[in-house]
RNA sequence: GCGCCGCUAGCUCAACUGGUUAGAGCAACAGACUCUUAAUCUGUAGGUUCAGGGUUCGAGUCCCUGGCGGCGUACCA
């Protein structure tokens, strides 16, 4: 019978098979003696981690009476004759476990002998140390949970080829520390900007993220279909245009914290699908955003490392507040050594193009050309953080008009390491000025631009209602992650990245963004 | 998209300038062992060297095509 059983799932990976098949065998034993191999429950009465924090201080050679029933998977086995010892882990961490034949018999002895490096078992006994200090559960009772078929990778090195690595996180979250670790940083920083915003009286919203039209990004969408409506939708590339419709319905503080997508390359910073989180603030303005923007970032620094202090690229880097604030105009000059701005006739930007080797092309505006300037010869050489400040109008249709230049917008990046960290402004909220800007995006997209978007007459209906003074922050949280988690590849803060798919199937796959 | 680099046992890695039968640790299997902790010790087994083609007396190694991945670049308000 069993024969069957090893001849259908495990064909295709000939090399696992010999150990497929042996425990295979065990499982198929295991039944023939009456013992379920996957049973439907296990009532454990502590985890590993509370009974560190309880008995972590016991002194070496321990016997206490306390009796505990845990539960976790099997990663190491020190079998020992008449004595095995076992690691087991479970969400909180791992412990020990002392299984002595004088403890249980003989045959419930070799039983546990039987099991496997990736078993998940359920164990009962009592506290102990051993003679070198260890903690561990004196065994009096044990059972298997769920089989493991599958051998798990060296105990020691882990898993290392990056492919299986992303394609199996299952696997290397088992064995990589440092992947168990990039994430808990991750959840600790939801869970810092969540407690931060609640504390300032923002409220938590969900917003769609099927959209009719793209907007508040430039980026290309993703395109889908609704059967039952028959039209073609898209997934959002931003939060934004939602978010502001409910500053308009009268919610003073929004935030939100969401997958956006974004149908681009994929690199060590870009993720086809990644988090973004938004938020709007009534009767605010920029400025407050940027004290908002550092003491968030401080606030999850502290929280998810317990430092405000990262490291970047081998060197130290200090977030706490305040940060430097520096007008783009400013830091090109610095950086670029040229002084450049809106004003300027096109011509004389683009000599300044020609002459720092910024390449351009025909259709942009002076203040297009200075922003990339910035982006050619400045940004990567920024370590911040810094806020960068005064962007022009022409690249900014959702920011406010300068108080003080025409030409600009109140609008600020966030650099930290040479990359955009955040980005935010004060909102437009004149609807004129709105349909404007959103007809001018339409040109480009007219001509061709497949990032630029067309008039999003719903939102600028919204916005004749009334959007009162607003400032509003967009943060991308994965690059956040990596930031504080010190870690280079946005696919290392992502759970289950987006790679090509695993079998090279005779692809229909001509054009995936259509 | 383009360029460079990589892919060897289940896992982590070796294999000189193209040269004998592709090696080692972990995992597995058989055995010893009641305070180990990457347990240790003895023995055994385990390979389509990513795939396909080519050059050569001889290919893990050189060439071509393809697959997958990494890095860089392009793209990425």
């Amino acid at each position: 019978m069993s024969e069957d059983l090893l001849g259908s799932g495990a064909a295709s990976e000939a090399g696992a098979h010999d150990e497929r098949t042996r425990r295979l065998e065990k499982v198929e034993a295991l039944r023939a003696a009456g013992i379920d191999p996957y049973p439907v429950r296990f009532d454990r009465t502590t985890d590993a981690g509370a009974l560190r924090a309880r008995f972590g201080h016991l002194e070496p050679g321990t016997e206490t009476d306390e009796e505990v029933a845990i539960a976790g998977r099997v990663l190491l086995l020190r079998r020992q004759g008449r004595l095995s010892f076992a690691t087991i882990r479970d969400g909180s961490g791992a412990i020990q476990l002392f299984v002595s034949e004088g403890e249980i018999g003989a045959e419930r002895h070799t039983e546990f002998d039987g099991f496997d490096l990736g078993d998940w078992i359920g164990v009962e006994g009592t506290v102990m140390t051993t003679r070198k200090g260890e903690l561990s559960i004196k065994v009096r009772g044990f059972r298997l949970l769920a089989k493991a078929l599958r051998p798990l990778p060296d105990k020691w090195h882990g898993l290392s080829d990056t492919d299986t690595r992303f394609r199996q996180r299952y696997v290397d979250l088992v064995v990589n520390e440092d992947a168990r670790r990039v994430f808990a940083v991750r959840f600790a920083v939801l869970a810092a900007i969540r407690e931060y915003l609640a504390g300032r009286g923002f409220v938590e919203v969900e917003t769609p993220v099927l959209h009719d039209q793209a907007g508040g990004a430039a980026a290309r969408p993703f395109l889908t279909h609704h059967n039952a409506l028959d039209m073609d939708l898209v997934l959002r590339i931003a939060l934004e245009l939602h978010l502001k419709r409910l500053i308009v319905a009268g919610f003073d503080r929004v935030f939100e914290i969401g997958r956006v997508f974004r149908n681009e390359g994929l690199s060590t910073r870009h993720n086809p699908e990644f988090t973004m989180l938004e938020l709007y603030e009534a009767f605010v303005d920029y400025g407050e955003m940027m004290t908002l923007t550092e003491e968030l970032v401080a606030h999850c620094a502290r929280t998810a490392t317990g430092s405000t202090v990262v490291d970047l690229d081998g060197a130290p880097l200090e977030l706490a507040p305040p940060w430097r604030r520096l007008t783009l105009r400013d830091a090109i000059r610095e950086h670029a050594g040229v002084d450049v701005h809106p004003s300027m006739p096109v011509a004389d930007v683009r000599a300044l193009c020609d002459r720092l080797d910024v390449p351009y092309e025909a259709s942009w505006g002076s203040g297009k050309l200075m922003l990339e300037i910035y982006e050619k010869t400045t940004e990567h050489r920024v370590r911040g953080p810094v806020f960068i400040l005064d962007y022009p109008r022409e690249v900014s249709p959702l920011a406010r008009v300068h108080r003080d230049d025409p030409l600009l917008t109140e609008r600020f990046e966030v650099i930290i390491g040479g990359r955009e960290l955040a980005n935010a402004f004060s909102e437009l909220n004149d609807p004129i000025d709105q349909r404007e800007r959103f007809e001018a995006q339409a040109g480009l997209a007219a001509a061709g631009d497949e990032e630029a978007h067309g008039v999003d007459e719903d939102y600028l209906r919204a916005m004749e209602y009334g959007l009162p003074p607003t400032g509003g922050l967009g943060i991308g949280v994965d690059r956040l992650v990596m930031l504080l988690a010190g870690v280079s590849s946005i696919r290392e803060v992502i759970l289950f990245p987006q790679l090509r798919p695993e079998s090279p199937s005779g692809g229909a796959d001509g054009d995936g963004g259509a």
